[in-house]
RNA sequence: GGGGUUGUAGCUCAACUGGACAGAGCGACGGUUUCCUAAACCGUAGGUUCCGGGUUCGAUUCCCGGCAGCCCCA
C-alpha cells in the first residue's frame, strides 16, 4: 500500500510535469503540514524550482495547480507565502486510509526489505564479565533497529559478536586457578570470574612472574591445550547463559552468537589476501595498511609479535557474513570511540571488492555523574541492579503508598514491564549520537516523555475498547468492523493525520538507523491521543459519534502497540 | 599536532536532510477529577539556536573561520 505522502506526491509530480514538460524537474515531495492552520499536507518545492525554471515560485505553483485537476480526495490546494502549496484532503479519504492501514497486517509499513537480508551486530559484551549500564545502549538501540528491519520485511540475522578471545583469557585462567575457592571454581559464576580476572590483572601489573604465567596460559590456550581449551569453553558457556538471562528480561533475542574466536581460522587467510592485493606492508615488524587516499592513520593487521587484532578479525567476520548470508548490509552498533576503527575496516573491505554495504551506528558513550564508567571509578552499575531498581520503583508507583503484604505475581509482572519500558525508552528516545550521563531519576522516569507515558496511553485505549466490546458485543479492532473512524473535530483530525505518518516514521527510523525517530513520533502521537481523550467523550457520545470515535481509538491502539513492539517495549493492556 | 563528535529555554532533548511563528518533557507558576484510567489534560512564564562571516527568496540545518566540552589516533 502507498503512503499518503506518496499518493499526493504522485499527483503533484504529474501536475508539475504537465506544466513544465521539457524542464526535467525533480519530483516534488509532499510532507505533512507543519501546522494544522495551513492544511493537512504541504509541498515546498516550488521555491526550489524557481532557480531551475527562472520563474517566480508562486507562478510555478500556480501553473502546476492549473495543469492538472485536483484529485477527488483533495478538497483544496492553495498557494501561500513565497510559494508553499498547502493541501487539504477530504475527511472521507483520511478515514478510508486509516481503515485500510489498520486492516493491513503490516499496518501500512512498506515491505521494502522483502528478499533482502541485514546482519545486525550489536550488544557484543566480553565473555566472563558482567553486563553493566555501559552495555545497555548497544543492546537496546541495536535490538530496536533489528526489529525495525524485520518490520520492513528484511531477513535479519542478529549476531552477538562476543569478545571471547584475546590476552584477557590468559589472565583469567591464571586468576581462576589461583584466586577462586574450590566452590567458586565449581560454580564458575560470571561475577566470580570477573573478580578473578580483576585480581589476576592487578597482580600481573606488579608481579613479573605472575604476568609471565598469564602469558604462558594464553599460549597454551592458543596452541589448543585441552585443559585450557576446556576451561575457556566453560567460561564462554556460563557467560552465554548469564547474558541470555538478562536478554530474556529485556526481550532481546539473537539468531547466533559468533564471538571473535569463531573467525580465528580465517585470520592467516585474510593476511594473505591483503598481501596479495598489495594492501598490506611490513613496518617495524608489524603488518600495516595505509590509507593515504582516505587520510586516515595506518591500521595494524598483524602485530610485531605475530598476533592479530580487531581489524583483522572484523575483516574475516565481514567476509564470512557476506559469504554465508549475502546481506544487503551489515550494521554495527557500537560506541562512538570506534569510529576510526570502522572507517578503516570499511575502507579495507571496499578495497577488497566487498559489495556489502557496511554501516556503523555510533552512539555516545554513557557516563555516570560526568565520569567515564569503569572499574577504576567504581561506578559500574550492573545491568541486574539497574533492572531490579527499575522494577522496584515501578512497583512502588503501582502499589501506591498504602501497599501491604507481598506483591502479587501480576503486580510484579507489570512493574517489570513498566520499569524496563522506562529504561529502554530513555535510551531509544534520544538520538544515538547524544552522549548520555546516567541518572537514576532520568533513566527511570515514569512521567512526561517516558516509556510509561506511552504504555499508559495504550492501557487507556485498551480499556476503552474493552468496555465498548463488552457493551456492544462487537470488537472495533476487527479488520472488517465497517465503521469509518471519526475525523471531523480538530482533535480527531489531528490524531488521524498523525496516525497516517506511522509507516513513514518506521521507514525513516530504519533508514537512518535512529529508533529515536520512531520514539519521538509515538510520543507525539500519544500526546494527540491524550488530548483527544480528554476533550472527546467516546462511550458517552451518541451511537454514531461513539462508534466512529471508537474506530479511531482502535486504529490508534494498534499503531501504538506496534510501535512499542518495534522499540522492544511491552504494551500491557491494563495498568 | 591531526581527526571525529557535540554545542538549541534554568535542566534533559526534538526539529522529518534548506521552509512559514524554533517545539516537547522536567522544573516554576496557575487551573481541570460526583465524568470512558489524573502515570493524564489545559494555560502562563522562559530563546542572540556557542561566536563571527558567507551562500539565498529563506539557515538550528549547507560552506569558511574561531571558541568550548567529550572522544579517537601518534
Amino acid at each position: 500500500m502507498q503512503t499518503c505522502e506518496s499518493e499526493l506526491s504522485a499527483w503533484l509530480a504529474g501536475a508539475f510535469a504537465k506544466a513544465f514538460p521539457d524542464a526535467g524537474i525533480p519530483a516534488p515531495r509532499v510532507l505533512p503540514a507543519t501546522d494544522a492552520k495551513f492544511g493537512d499536507f504541504q509541498c515546498n518545492d516550488a521555491m526550489g524550482l524557481a532557480k531551475i525554471l527562472h520563474k517566480p515560485p508562486r507562478t510555478i505553483a500556480e501553473a502546476a495547480l492549473a495543469a492538472a485537476p485536483l484529485p477527488e480526495f483533495v478538497e483544496k490546494a492553495e498557494i501561500a507565502g513565497p510559494g508553499f502549496i498547502n493541501i487539504s484532503v477530504s475527511p472521507a479519504w483520511t478515514a478510508e486510509r486509516i481503515e485500510e492501514m489498520a486492516a493491513s497486517p503490516s499496518l501500512g509499513i512498506p515491505q521494502s526489505g522483502e528478499g533482502k537480508c541485514v546482519v545486525m551486530d550489536y550488544s557484543s559484551p566480553n565473555a566472563a564479565k558482567q553486563m553493566h549500564i555501559g552495555h545497555i545502549r548497544s543492546t537496546v538501540i541495536g535490538n530496536a533497529i533489528d526489529r525495525l528491519y524485520r518490520a520492513l520485511g528484511y531477513r535479519v540475522v542478529a549476531d552477538n559478536h562476543l569478545g571471547d578471545w584475546g590476552t584477557q583469557f590468559g589472565i583469567l585462567i591464571k586468576g581462576y586457578r589461583e584466586c577462586l575457592s574450590p566452590a567458586e571454581r565449581e560454580s564458575a559464576a560470571v561475577a566470580d570470574l570477573e573478580r578473578a580476572y580483576v585480581e589476576s590483572s592487578a597482580r600481573a601489573k606488579t608481579d613479573e612472574e605472575w604476568k609471565n604465567a598469564c602469558r604462558a596460559e594464553l599460549v597454551k590456550l592458543q596452541q589448543g591445550d585441552p585443559e585450557n581449551l576446556a576451561l575457556w569453553k566453560r567460561f564462554i558457556d556460563v557467560s552465554i547463559a548469564e547474558f541470555t538471562r538478562i536478554y530474556d528480561l529485556l526481550g532481546v533475542k539473537f539468531d547466533m552468537w559468533r564471538g571473535e574466536s569463531h573467525y580465528n581460522d580465517r585470520l592467516p587467510g585474510v593476511i594473505e589476501e591483503l598481501q596479495k592485493a598489495g594492501l598490506a606492508e611490513e613496518s617495524e615488524g608489524a603488518l600495516i595498511v595505509r590509507f593515504e587516499e582516505e587520510k586516515l592513520p595506518v591500521a595494524i593487521v598483524r602485530k610485531s609479535d605475530g598476533g592479530y587484532n580487531y581489524t583483522t578479525t572484523d575483516i574475516a567476520c565481514a567476509e564470512a557474513r557476506t559469504e554465508e548470508f549475502a546481506p544487503d548490509r551489515i550494521v554495527y552498533v557500537t560506541d562512538d570511540r570506534q569510529q576510526l576503527h570502522f572507517k578503516q575496516l570499511f575502507a579495507i573491505c571496499a578495497r577488497l571488492g566487498m559489495k556489502t554495504k557496511l554501516v556503523h551506528v555510533p552512539f555516545g558513550l554513557m557516563s555516570f555523574q560526568g565520569k567515564a564508567i569503569s572499574t577504576r571509578e567504581g561506578n559500574l552499575i550492573k545491568l541486574d541492579e539497574l533492572l531490579a531498581e527499575a522494577e522496584r520503583r515501578a512497583l512502588a508507583v503501582i502499589r501506591g503508598e498504602n501497599a501491604q503484604g507481598e506483591p502479587s505475581e501480576a503486580e510484579l509482572r507489570l512493574a517489570r514491564q513498566i520499569g524496563f519500558g522506562a529504561v529502554k525508552y530513555t535510551d531509544l528516545s534520544h538520538d544515538p549520537a547524544t552522549a548520555i550521563d546516567f541518572d537514576w531519576d532520568k533513566a527511570l522516569a515514569l512521567e512526561g516523555n517516558s516509556g510509561p507515558y506511552l504504555q499508559y496511553a495504550h492501557a487507556r485505549v485498551c480499556s476503552l475498547i474493552d468496555r465498548y466490546s463488552a457493551a456492544e458485543g462487537a470488537d472495533p479492532r476487527a479488520a472488517a468492523c465497517g465503521i469509518p473512524p471519526a475525523v471531523s473535530t480538530p482533535a480527531e483530525k489531528a490524531l488521524a493525520l498523525k496516525m497516517l505518518q506511522f509507516p513513514a516514521a518506521v521507514a525513516r527510523a530504519a533508514d537512518i538507523c535512529k529508533p529515536s525517530v520512531l520514539a519521538d513520533y509515538l510520543f507525539g502521537l500519544s500526546q494527540l491521543y491524550s488530548s483527544f481523550y480528554q476533550s472527546s467523550p467516546v462511550l458517552k457520545s451518541e451511537p454514531a459519534v461513539r462508534d466512529a470515535r471508537i474506530a479511531l481509538c482502535a486504529a490508534f491502539g494498534k499503531i501504538l502497540a506496534k510501535g512499542l513492539e518495534l522499540l522492544g517495549i511491552e504494551a500491557p493492556e491494563r495498568i
